[in-house]
DNA sequence: TCGAATTTGTGCGTATGTATC
DNA sequence: GGATACATACGCACAAATTCG
């Protein structure tokens, strides 16, 4: 069973590229060419490039012609404790050690937690929350989402009822919650990868259909979760780096 | 400007799809009927289907008909020192926690280190290296690939030259460097996604243009990196989780 | 500024092969 | 074996964007 036509053409194509001999930026012969090249019908040509588009290798501009796309270098996301020192917010160190400035627009709701947020909290369903959704800007542009909830029990009424307003803004989740009196020892992070959705696509100025990773988190005191947030971010320009401790086993 | 037909048609048929409508399983309306419920060519109907197969939302069976796949359950893979205690494999505990039997297979080769591998361990590229290559097994089938590097310099003629084999084999990075006194204190982890290799997605009993989570994971002893891995898994099938310890900034 | 050529995006109708039921 | 459904392919057509003289 040989590889459908189209197939082959996308394959000689992507080889091209991933060895460098059609450069990033390159024009790809467009589909008339690629037609005659191979003795196709042009909708065979279409059909290859329109795989290579999808696979994020080619970019195609309506009018102009179909170019090798450079993929953007993946920045690294610090997602240790020790970012987390000194008052600052871990984004904005690891924007600042790739050199660009971090700022974030918020906005924050009191509803009532989902299902899914529930179990992660540990609460009742449709249990009371601050729902907080961030928006970080990277150099001024949306490079990551993130939404966060809080139990609306341990904040309500205090100075951090609402996480970017007031002496306490900008802090981190660690640093606020100790003003209340809950000591966070642990997160607990969960990182898959997902298309994106389209209003994230948008958002994130993604090609749709792109991939995004999400991480799952969720801080902890040592008797309770205290805040869950599910982080999404573009797996083209980003990458998570965990540093893990290993313990030796002095038992074995 | 209004969307594409196609792109029309596969968004009424992925909201139905994502809002249950159309329940995994369930058989999507044929080419012949789109195209006559919404009094287009079979071509465009076409065109809509596919793109939601390759998005994963519909699995088409040739000669049967299209069907609303059923995204398989995520399962957690734990990348947390406590998984490696006990000299047991941190690979065999997650698939035992799945209640699934976790085996392996590999072989090793001695070959000079790439460049990219050089710089990770911190060695001269084309240093000489034991190069592992994994297929991680749950019930026998393949689920997660990783390459391997260890510097020759440090096991070279020692018990533990070949991971897979001797009286340490299957007992960990950790353990086994323990042996030759390495005493690994961390590991870093580097966690990005990107689409599958054409030879991943084979292995992986992916479907091609999947998306693979990668894991980049160096284990280092207080003064130098002893192994280094590129762990590739299906993102559809998996998520890996990290506990971080959060330290109270005891100084502010 | 205009207009022609090029290129992509989308669409139509048809045809053939093959897998499934 | 026949009906159905999917996969691939051909050839053509037109709109919109872009490029360039």
């Amino acid at each position: 069973m040989p590889s459908p036509t189209y197939q082959r053409i996308a394959d000689d194509l992507r080889r091209s590229i991933v060895d460098g001999v059609l450069a990033p930026g390159a024009k790809v012969p467009s589909r008339h060419e690629l037609a005659r090249q191979y003795d196709v019908s042009d909708r065979v040509a279409v059909e290859a490039v329109r795989l290579l588009v999808a696979e994020g290798f080619v970019e195609a501009r309506s009018g102009s012609g179909s170019y090798v796309r450079q993929r953007p270098e993946r920045q690294r996301l610090t997602r240790s404790w020790y970012t987390s020192r000194r008052g600052g917010s871990p984004f904005r160190a690891d924007m600042a050690a790739a050199g660009i400035p971090g700022t974030w627009e918020s906005s924050t709701e009191r509803v009532p937690m989902t299902p899914a947020i529930a179990a992660r909290l540990g609460a009742q369903p449709d249990a009371p929350a601050m729902r907080t959704v961030y928006t970080f800007l990277g150099g001024g542009r949306p490079v990551m989402l993130s939404v966060s909830w809080e139990p609306a029990e341990l904040t309500s009424g205090t100075a951090i009822m609402f996480p970017e307003e007031g002496p306490h803004a900008g802090k981190g989740v660690v640093e606020r919650m100790a003003v209340v009196g809950q000591r966070i020892t642990h997160a607990e992070e969960i990182v898959t990868a997902r298309p994106a959705l389209a209003s994230e696509a948008e958002r994130l100025n993604m090609r749709p259909g792109g991939t995004v990773i999400t991480i799952a988190r969720t801080y902890r005191t040592d008797e309770r979760a205290v805040e869950t947030a599910d982080i999404v971010l573009p797996a083209e320009r980003y990458a998570v780096a965990y540093d893990v401790p290993v313990r030796q086993g002095s038992l074995t």
